[in-house]
RNA sequence: GUGAGUGUUGCCCAGAGGCUUAAGGCGCCAGGUUGUGGCCCUGGAGAUCGAGGGUUCGAAUCCCUCCACUCACCCCA
C-alpha cells in the first residue's frame, strides 16, 4: 500500500472548513492593512534560498528538498516564503509600484527534517511582507496586524517576543563582544554551544539548556550595542506599538534561524509554551532584497504556521462552524421513479440548490438513512404512487413532517424555502 | 543525523506462549412485515495480529533484523 510520504499529510475532508477558515481570515486581514495576494512556484532555482537564507542555517545546510531537473537545473521545493516574495518583487519590477509595495502569500513549504509535533516535512504558511521602507512604523503595523489576526481566529493568550538584533554596522561589534565572553566559558559550555561558538554565535543564546542559559543570563546584551540609527529604529518601534496598545515582550535572548534579518525580528509563542510551539514570527530584513540582485531595499515582514494555528485553535477548543451540506436529497422506488429522480436532481442543481440523488435500488428506509446521514434539509420521495399522479413527497428533515407537492413546482417551491432560510 | 516509545480490521482498542475459529466499541451494510431517517434491537461484511527470519510440539504473545509511526534533541512555522 502507498503512503503519503513522511512527514506530509492529506488534509481530510472533515478538516477542511478549519483550513478554509483561517484562509479567510487571513485574506480579510491582509485586505484590511492593504495588502494583495502574491502566489510564488512551489519550486525555486536552489541558489535563491543558499543566497536567500544563507549557508550556515540549518535550512540551507541540511533541511532543503533539492534536485536536479532533467534540464539539468537545480531546484530546490521552497522552504520559506519571504525569498520568493522578493525574487518576485525583483522579477517584475515591482519596485515601480508605489512604495512600500504590501504582498501576502499562502501556501505549501518543505524542510526535509524528521517530523515531530508541530513540525512537518510539508507544512504550510501564511505570511505577508511590506518591500520598500523602513520606517519603524510599519514594523509596529506587521506586527499589530500579525496579532489582530491571530485574535480574529479566536486565539488568545500568546506573547509577542520583540528584539533587534541590529545592521550591518553594529552586529559585528556585538558577535565579537559575545565571542569574547562566551569564550572565557567555552570548558563549560554544551557540544552543541562549542558549535554555534564558531558557527553561529548569535544562537548560543537561545540554548535550552540549564547551565548554558546560566551563562547566558550574564552575557552582554545586543540592545548596548546598537549603533545610533538601529538603537532609535528600535525605540520608535517601541512606541508606535505602545500607541498601538499591542503589548510585547522585550526579550534580548531573541534571535531568528534566517540569517537575512536586520534589526527588528519578533516570534510568538501561543499560551502554553511547548519546545516548538511559535505561532509564527518574523522582522525586518533591509539587506535581503539587495543580496538578490537588487537596489537596497528594506522591508519587513512576518509568516505564522497554519498547522500550528489549527493546533492552538483545538487546544483552545475554538469552535468553527460546520461545513455546508446537502440541501435536498431526492429518494426513488422504481425504475420509473429513478429517471425522474435524475432529471430533478440535475434542475435543482441548475437552479443553485445543493442535491444529492439516491442510487442503486435501496429500500425507502435506507435512501432515508443515507439523507440524515448527509445532512440534508429536505428529502424528495418519488415513488410508483407519485409516478401516476406527478406529485413528489417533499420531507422535511428536521420536523418530520412531510407533504406533497405537484413534481413541476419543487425546483420553485425548494428555491423558496431555502431563499428564506439563507436570510 | 541522534535518542526513547509504539505497531492487532476504515478508526479506538482487549489479548502477554496452548482457553482465540483473535474479543469489544465506533463506523459501514442489511433486517426489525406491505413505501419513511435520527433512538433502540438483531444480524452481516471487514484482520495474511507492521514485514522477514528464529526459538518451540505450539507464537499476536519470546528472541533477532528490517520497516513504519509517534515523541524528544538539533532547529524552526
Amino acid at each position: 500500500m502507498y503512503k503519503a510520504p513522511r512527514g506530509m499529510s492529506d488534509i481530510l475532508p472533515s478538516e477542511q472548513p478549519l483550513w478554509r477558515y483561517i484562509e479567510e481570515k487571513a485574506a480579510s486581514i491582509c485586505h484590511l492593512y492593504g495588502y494583495h495576494l502574491l502566489s510564488t512556484p512551489v519550486v525555486e532555482d536552489a541558489g535563491l534560498f543558499t543566497h536567500a537564507v544563507a549557508d550556515g542555517t540549518d535550512i540551507v545546510d541540511k533541511e532543503m528538498y533539492t534536485f536536479r531537473d532533467r534540464g539539468g537545473q537545480e531546484l530546490a521545493l521552497r522552504p520559506e516564503g519571504t525569498a520568493p516574495v522578493c525574487r518576485a518583487y525583483l522579477e517584475h519590477g515591482l519596485f515601480n509600484l508605489p512604495q512600500p509595495v504590501k504582498l501576502y502569500y499562502i501556501g505549501a513549504s518543505f524542510r526535509y527534517e524528521r517530523p515531530q509535533a508541530g513540525r512537518y516535512r510539508q507544512h504550510h504558511q501564511f505570511g505577508f511582507e511590506a518591500i520598500g521602507d523602513a520606517d519603524p512604523l510599519l514594523d509596529a503595523e506587521t506586527i499589530e496586524m500579525a496579532q489582530r489576526f491571530l485574535f480574529s481566529l479566536g486565539l488568545r493568550g500568546f506573547t509577542i517576543h520583540l528584539n533587534s538584533i541590529g545592521c550591518k554596522t553594529c552586529r559585528p561589534r556585538y558577535i565579537a563582544a559575545l565571542k569574547q565572553y562566551y569564550s572565557r566559558f567555552e570548558r563549560h559550555l554544551c557540544q552543541d554551544c562549542r558549535n554555534r561558538l564558531q558557527r553561529n554565535p548569535l544562537r548560543l543564546l537561545d540554548c535550552k539548556k540549564s547551565h548554558c542559559q546560566e551563562i547566558a543570563e550574564s552575557a552582554p546584551k545586543i540592545t548596548a550595542f546598537l549603533c545610533d540609527d538601529c538603537r532609535t529604529h528600535f525605540e520608535q518601534l517601541q512606541e508606535y506599538l505602545n500607541a498601538l496598545n499591542t503589548p510585547f515582550s522585550l526579550n534580548y535572548r531573541l534571535v531568528r534561524g534566517l540569517d537575512y534579518y536586520t534589526r527588528t525580528v519578533f516570534e510568538i509563542q501561543p499560551q502554553e509554551e511547548t519546545s516548538q510551539g511559535a505561532l509564527g514570527g518574523g522582522g525586518r530584513y533591509d539587506n535581503l532584497i539587495e543580496t538578490l540582485g537588487g537596489k537596497s531595499i528594506p522591508a519587513v515582514g512576518f509568516a505564522a504556521g497554519i498547522e500550528r494555528l489549527i493546533a492552538n485553535l483545538h487546544e483552545q477548543r475554538v469552535n468553527i462552524s460546520p461545513p455546508p451540506h446537502t440541501f435536498v436529497f431526492i429518494a426513488y422506488l422504481g425504475a420509473e421513479a429513478k429517471g425522474e429522480a435524475l432529471k430533478l436532481s440535475s434542475l435543482l442543481r441548475e437552479q443553485g440548490i445543493a442535491t444529492t440523488a439516491s442510487t442503486g435500488d435501496k429500500s425507502l428506509k435506507s435512501q432515508l438513512k443515507q439523507a440524515n446521514a448527509h445532512g440534508s434539509n429536505y428529502t424528495i420521495i418519488l415513488g410508483q404512487e407519485e409516478m401516476k399522479t406527478h406529485t413528489a413527497q417533499l420531507r422535511n428533515m428536521k420536523s418530520g413532517e412531510q407533504s406533497v407537492i405537484p413534481l413541476m413546482q419543487a425546483a420553485a417551491i425548494l428555491r423558496e424555502i431555502q431563499g428564506s432560510q439563507s436570510n
